[in-house]
DNA sequence: ACCTGAACACCGTTCAAGT
DNA sequence: ACCTGAACACCGTTCAAGT
C-alpha cells in the first residue's frame, strides 16, 4: 500500500497529532513563530492539509489552551477552602511554565474553552464548599483574574517567549554602572525599590526579582483578604 | 513650490504626526487591523515613507504606548498614600479606557518606555512618601502588576479590541436559555456564581459583570492587604 | 476521506532610485 | 532630507483538483 509518498515515512496525520506539533513546535520555538505553514511543515505536510482537522489558526490555539489547561488535572480536596484554593492556583501555575507560550495564548483568547471553563468551575467550586457565598466567591474569581491560570501581567514587560530573543532581551537587560545610575537619577523611587529586591544584583529591571516569590505574596494578600470578608460576613450592596 | 503631488495636499510628515494618526486608527479598527501599510494609506503616503519617522512596527507600537500613558499626567497630591495610590491607578485607567487597544499594547511591550517608568516611579513615590517601607513598596508593586496601567486580564478572554469584531462577539455571546441549561449542566459552580453577578442579566460570560467595580474591589482588596501588612511592621525575610 | 498545487490578498521590511 | 517603486520573504486561507 503506501500509496502516497507522505504515508510510506508518517503516520496519518489526525487532530491529536497536530494538537501535540503545535505544542511541541511553540515550546521550542515561541508562539509569535509558530505558524501554519511551519507547523506543517514540521509535519512533513503541505499547509492546507491542517485545514482537516482544525479550522483555522484560531481554532488550533484553542486547541493548544485547551491541551495545556488539561494538564492541572482533578483538584485535591480535604483543606480549607484558602489552602485548597492556593494550592490549585499553584496546580495552574505549575502547568503554565512548562510552556512559556501559553499565557500569551490564553490572553489572545476571545472565548473560553471548556477546559478553562471547567478549571474555572473548580475553583469556584472550592470556595462554595468552605462556605464562601456566591456574591464574594464571583468577585473574588474576578480579583484573582489572570492568577487563577498562574499567571500575571507582571509590572516589568515580559520577555518573548521566542529562547533565542529572550537570551538577547537578557543579555540586553543587564545594566551597566552608568546605566543604573543614569535611572537612579531619573526615577529614585523606582531605584529605591529596586535595591530592595529579594535577589539577583546582576539585572535592573524585569529580571532580579523572585517570581514565585511575587505572584505567591499577591496571591496570599487577596486569600487573606477574601477571608477577612468572609469571616465579616461582607456583601455588594447590589 | 508644492514639487510634490503629496506636498500640495498634506503637511510633511513627523513623527508626532505618525504617532497621532496610527492612535487614532487603532481607536477607530483595533490593534488587530493596525498595520504599516493602512497607516501609511491613512496619511496619503507610501509604507516606506514611514520608516523616516519610526525604526520599524516595535518602535511605533512604542510610542503609541508612550502616547497614552503620557495622557495620566501628574500625580495629584495631599492624601494618605493609600487613597493617593488609588487615585494614581484609577487615573491610569481613565487613560486606558480611551484607548481600548492599549492594554494590549502594553502586553506586547518588551522593555518600558520613559513614560512607563516615569508612571511607576511616580507610584513608588506615592507609596514611599507615606512612609511604607522599600521592602514592601517594591512587592506591593508587584503584586499590583499590570493593575498599576488600570487594566488586568479579566477572568474571561478578553473581547478583540476591533469595534466590529466585538459588536459580532457580543451578540454571539447573548446566551439562549438551552445554552445556561447546558452550562448550569456542566459547570454548576460558575452558574452559581454568575447568578451572583451584579449586573446585566442578558449575557451570560465576559460580559454582564461591572468592570469598574470588579476593578476596584480587587485594587482594594490588595490596598488594604498592604497597609494591614505596612501596620504590621512587615518584612520580607531575604 | 484525506492530501496537494496554485493562487489570492495580505504582511513587515530591504535596497536602490528619484526629487 | 525626505519620499517612491519594485522586490523579497513571509503570512492565513480559498478553491479546484488529485488519489
Amino acid at each position: 500500500m503506501d500509496r502516497t509518498p507522505n504515508a510510506a515515512r508518517r503516520p496519518q496525520l489526525n487532530r491529536a497529532r497536530v494538537l501535540a506539533a503545535a505544542v511541541e513546535l511553540a515550546d521550542r520555538t515561541g508562539i509569535e513563530a509558530l505558524s501554519m505553514r511551519g507547523l506543517a511543515q514540521e509535519l512533513g505536510v503541505v499547509p492546507m492539509a491542517l485545514y482537516k482537522h482544525v479550522a483555522n489558526k484560531e481554532e488550533l490555539l484553542d486547541g493548544m489552551v485547551e491541551a495545556v489547561v488539561g494538564e492541572i488535572g482533578p483538584p485535591t480536596g480535604g483543606a480549607d477552602w484558602q489552602a485548597a484554593v492556593r494550592g490549585r492556583v499553584l496546580a495552574a501555575r505549575a502547568a503554565l511554565l512548562r510552556h512559556p507560550w501559553a499565557s500569551r495564548a490564553i490572553e489572545s483568547r476571545t472565548r473560553p474553552t471548556p477546559a478553562m471553563l471547567s478549571h474555572l468551575d473548580s475553583v469556584a467550586g472550592l470556595f462554595l464548599a468552605g462556605g464562601v457565598s456566591a456574591d464574594l466567591t464571583h468577585h473574588a474569581m474576578h480579583a484573582l483574574g489572570s492568577r487563577v491560570w498562574g499567571f500575571t501581567q507582571e509590572l516589568f514587560p515580559a520577555p518573548p517567549t521566542d529562547p533565542a530573543a529572550q537570551a538577547a532581551a537578557e543579555a540586553a537587560q543587564a545594566a551597566t554602572a552608568a546605566q543604573l545610575q543614569a535611572m537612579a537619577a531619573h526615577f529614585p523611587h523606582l531605584a529605591a525599590i529596586v535595591a530592595a529586591r529579594s535577589h539577583d544584583p546582576g539585572s535592573v529591571v524585569g529580571g532580579g526579582c523572585d517570581d514565585a516569590f511575587e505572584f505567591e505574596f499577591a496571591l496570599d494578600v487577596l486569600l487573606d483578604g477574601f477571608a477577612r470578608l468572609h469571616r465579616a460576613g461582607w456583601t455588594s450592596a447590589h
